[in-house]
DNA sequence: ATCTTCATGTAATAAGTTACATGATTAA
DNA sequence: TTAATCATGTAACTTATTACATGAAGAT
């Protein structure tokens, strides 16, 4: 009924700011929005779709040369919806698939060393994105020095907050886990 | 062809502990897993039924009175394919889904007040998780006094640290935008 | 009596990924 | 000329949720 999947909000959001094709729109998915709200070309080409056929988009063919290229704009009634969505007082939807954190759940399974291995597997995985995450911020300060000082985006000010406090937790974690072992070398499990 | 899905794992980590029901992993699932990995008994039913026929789990008849139950047990090779997966190597799986964070990221289309209700939306998601995980410690304490001591279950106390950390973002970050807010009224934007 | 919990399962649907196909333009 | 990028799209598949159906046992 509703024609409007979560993932749509994302587009409307983004021609909210200004036209794009759907290449457009994946690209700057990619770049911003990737780490809490992913999405494919999949998924936003049939979208684009039914959002015009809903009217809430409306797209215009500009080839260039023998390259196709549709840009679509945001309507009147696309914004409404959109404004709609972004003030509903409804529980928004937060899920975490942490495979990671579910091998480190089952640790009792494996040795110190393995689950010592684990940790910073994970470690590795949010240092990653953290560095990425941060060359985002290069990207940002440039453009807040040409145009009008807007202010980091606060979804990448959480994300560098939360991939460095990840970091941190699985440093501590191995030495909290280290720390036991040597405990329970000195003082054996009793009977 | 593997026939062991992501939420396979889950299901022969859980049976590695003790037999179980279905219905019992369901159970477990929701008081342990959940925040980093749900799963759904149109997940689990047909996932073990799976593993059966790949002989990973094996099932037993144990009805009580009419009521029927069957409860499954890991066999070596379910061990043996558990193990694997936790001492591979390969990159894990991480996904997010956070539509209050991407309204968030659309802030720029709403006003002060209207950005600051969804900070305290996020706000209050994280803080509801936050005593219920405070709530399982509880739990976690009696059975660490009457068995051998285990220490808090990693996976718990890695989320309770981050919805601490996520609770006090919000905080911070609206702070941050009155104190902004307050600065761009004595300063008005130029033109 | 009636509600809750125990217990198992499926059908319909939704959501999303991956891989593929196609082809033009631009930079090396 | 070759590779990368621009650009659009679909088909097959996987994954998972929701809602429903069924019914016994235990608690109020």
């Amino acid at each position: 009924m509703s024609s409007v999947s979560s993932t749509s909000h994302v587009i409307l959001g983004m021609l909210a700011q200004h036209p794009r094709s759907g290449y457009d729109i994946k690209q700057y998915v990619d770049k911003s929005t990737r780490h809490f709200w992913a999405a494919s070309y999949g998924q936003i080409y049939p979208d684009l779709k039914r959002l015009a056929e809903a009217g809430l988009v409306e797209g215009q063919s500009t080839p260039s040369g023998g390259r196709q290229r549709t840009v679509f704009s945001i309507t009147d009634e696309g914004r409404a919806v959109l404004y709609e969505w972004l003030t509903s007082p409804a529980e928004p939807l937060e899920e975490v698939r942490d495979e990671a954190l579910l091998k480190i759940f089952f640790a009792d399974l494996l040795r110190l060393e393995e689950t010592i291995a684990l940790l910073h597997i994970k470690r590795a995985t949010h240092q990653r994105t953290l560095d990425q995450l941060e060359g985002q911020v290069q990207g940002a300060e440039a453009q807040r020095a040409a145009q009008g000082l807007r202010p980091m985006p606060m979804p990448l000010d959480y994300g560098i907050g939360f991939h460095r406090w990840a970091v941190a937790w699985c440093d501590e974690t191995e030495a909290l886990l280290r720390s036991e072992a040597s405990q329970e070398q000195l003082q054996p499990k009793r009977a």
